[in-house]
DNA sequence: TAAACATATGAACATATATACATATGTTCC
DNA sequence: GGAACATATGTATATATGTTCATATGTTTA
């Protein structure tokens, strides 16, 4: 089957939630904090310190991560660990990040 | 060598341009407009028509793109075609695409 | 060169977003 | 139960972003 001369546009729909998922990464904080829980599992704290934003900035971004499913919780105590589990989407992160790196 | 304990995040400066990547793709109008592009080239009078939004919207997602370096030009007379040229980010997009379509 | 067409640009506006601060919730240990 | 700690939430605010409308630039053809 030959490709159509017009492709046709991806559907409103789709587009909105592709939009959505990349727009996770679309933070400068965010892709900071993602850079650590792509490789590990990390709790609030330390990753305010590492990422050097507050702890309620943190927060506010994870809450939109883990409402958009990107990253996902365990609580131990009083610490709760966020981490990336979906490992097409580390794959994806990843290659971005690489891309950047790679010139 | 084993993990550190302690990943350290992505230095800010790389992680501001991961940011502004995935943040031209972050937008439904440019999902849409970008879904086109990196299967062929296409110039702005069509992909208004395709995307359903007005040239000088689409003129405005394209002159962002292109300071990117995401997308290349060519001019055929009066007509600018717009195309994806680097396959790395095609693939990073597509994957994108894949994700949300699998669920 | 003028008219018609394709695209780009600038300014204005409305909406979205990131962060900070204050406060609330939930957990542990005494 | 109360104190101390970890995280979450609500609100306010500043800034960024997407779109529209009006106008400018560049290209072709009469």
């Amino acid at each position: 089957m030959p490709k159509p001369l017009l492709i046709p546009a991806l559907d409103e729909h789709t587009a909105a939630h592709v939009a959505e998922l990349f727009r996770s990464f679309s933070d400068t904080s965010r892709v900071r904090i993602l850079s650590v829980l792509t490789e590990r599992e990390m709790n609030v704290g330390t990753l305010a310190g590492l990422v050097n934003i507050s702890e309620s900035a943190i927060s506010h971004h994870l809450r939109s991560l883990r409402q958009l499913g990107v990253v996902q919780t365990r609580r131990d105590g009083k610490e709760i660990y966020y981490r990336v589990e979906d490992s097409h989407l580390v794959a994806i992160f990843r290659e971005g990040v690489k891309h950047v790196q790679d010139g």
